[in-house]
DNA sequence: TCTGGGGTCCTAGGACCC
DNA sequence: TCTGGGGTCCTAGGACCC
């Protein structure tokens, strides 16, 4: 069987849909200036894991005003301060201009920034996808259309996405950059395409050649490794990667390079789909120096464990597998995991696993980084209470498919019995079928 | 650029089962 | 007895994203 269609052989049975990428820009740095206008206009750099006055921690976003004195997101803060030193550290005589102003991450209050915009968005879209704080697909074919407007050579969708945009501005007060295409990913580029404050509409007889002479990276997906190999096959634009060979790419990069290939030709029919549940919780500390001190790495292990197995509990998530991240100067991250026979929630257990797994190994080792984590995750909301016993039937449960079908997140103290008892069976069923493994659960 | 923190998905090999 | 193939689960590592 063929391709199943072709990129300008218009769609089967559904007309084009209309995604909107919307994404906040420079997200923190715009939330700092809501409460504190006077950094509007200024270079504003936030840091995580920065102290005011110290070069610790790394650039969590960078105004654009930042960035223009090479300033830029994930790089160390001791950098960014060569770069761009603190208004408080320059001498009397410098000049202002060149200096920033520097702020550590207030994730609680940029979350409830972020809870203002995406309350937009909802009523915006009938369904919306939110990917991170500040970004999120909606899927606005009910709601528009991709007719031009009377008397205009606009497309109706654009008139849709500036209102977005201007209830963003006018309602929250921080800038977002929106594109609009027929699927996520080129809406995905397009939103990057003209940042900040950018409105970008890619129609859908259009995609192929917007695409076409974009630098390979800009394909969601291709990160520094790839674009190297991809270059290395002469491939450097997304119309390069649109004309190669399709069986090449997957011979050479899986199942990975039949999707960039798709990508790259402006195909992606993957559907806007509502955010799903997390697959796994994560904590993890960098310390300020690298220590083989066995007490300080078992404190911080502590500490990161009662915080994971605290999160997962607020979640409502019980959790399988308990594991530890290490990370050994220079950056060598080492993983260990271990997978119990049910799933649990249960605090000492995630500490006493992941302090197993760092003296099995670690407990001589300098270290820069830990992490602890906790996955294959479930979760024991009632919400399913009506079917009761739902799915038990099917002990599986491996597909996902994303889970469940929609299910808020609402109640999660409610009546926990249906699923706790639905997870116990398959506790039983698990121990049975497996070996060994199931001591874990019942001791240390 | 000597590197922060929270995630996702894919791959590959080994154990085990039928 | 030996061989084979398919499938699943688990662990570890890697690339990528924000």
């Amino acid at each position: 069987m063929a391709e199943e269609t072709l990129p300008g052989t218009t769609t089967d049975e559904r007309p084009d849909r209309i995604v909107l990428h919307v994404d906040m820009d420079c997200f923190y740095a715009s939330c700092e200036r809501l409460r504190e206008p006077a950094l509007v206009g200024e270079p504003v750099v936030v840091g995580m894991g920065y102290e005011p006055g110290e070069g610790h921690g790394a650039v969590a976003t960078a105004s654009y005003e930042a960035r223009k004195f090479g300033v830029e997101s994930a790089q160390p803060i001791s950098t960014a301060l060569d770069r761009l030193p603190r208004l408080e550290d320059i001498a009397p005589d410098d000049d202002p201009a060149e200096a920033g102003y520097y702020r550590t991450v207030d994730i609680e209050f940029y979350k409830s920034v972020a809870a203002e915009v995406k309350e937009i968005l909802h009523d915006c879209a009938d369904v919306v996808r939110e990917v991170s704080i500040d970004e999120a697909y909606l899927d606005v074919t009910d709601r528009t259309a991709w007719d031009l407007a009377p008397s205009d050579d606009r497309t109706l969708a654009e008139g849709y996405a500036r209102y977005v945009k201007q209830r963003i501005a006018r309602e929250v007060g921080v800038p977002a950059s929106i594109g609009v295409a027929p699927n996520m990913s080129t809406a995905k580029i397009a939103s990057d395409f003209d940042k900040p404050d950018g409105l970008v509409v890619v129609r859908p007889g259009d995609v192929r050649s917007f695409l076409e002479p974009l630098p390979v990276e800009e394909v969601h997906g291709v990160g520094p490794v790839t674009a190297r190999e991809l270059g290395s096959f002469g491939i450097e634009t997304a119309g390069d990667l649109a004309a190669a060979d399709a069986s090449v790419l997957e011979s050479n990069f899986g199942s990975r390079g039949r999707e960039l290939h798709e990508r790259a030709r402006g195909y992606d029919d993957r559907e806007v789909t509502p955010t799903g549940r997390p697959k796994s919780l994560s904590r993890e500390s960098a310390f300020t120096d690298p220590t083989a001190d066995p007490s300080d790495k078992r404190e911080v292990v502590r500490a990161l464990a009662a915080d994971v197995a605290d999160r997962a509990q607020s979640r409502g998530a019980m959790y399988r597998t308990i594991g530890i991240k290490v990370v050994v100067p220079p950056f060598d991250i080492s993983t260990r995991a271990r997978s119990l026979s049910g799933p649990v929630d249960d605090p000492d257990l995630v500490e006493s696993v992941a302090l197993d797994l760092l003296d099995a190994e670690f407990r001589e080792t300098r270290v820069r980084k830990l992490g602890v984590r906790v996955s294959n995750l479930s979760f024991s909301d009632a919400d399913q209470s009506s079917l009761d016993g739902w799915e038990s039937s099917q002990p599986t449960q491996s597909d996902s498919r994303g889970g469940d079908p929609d299910s808020k997140e609402s109640d999660e103290h409610a009546p926990s019995d249906g699923g706790g008892k639905t997870e116990t069976e398959r506790e039983t069923k698990q121990s049975q079928t497996r070996r060994g493994q199931s001591s874990l659960v019942e001791f240390d």
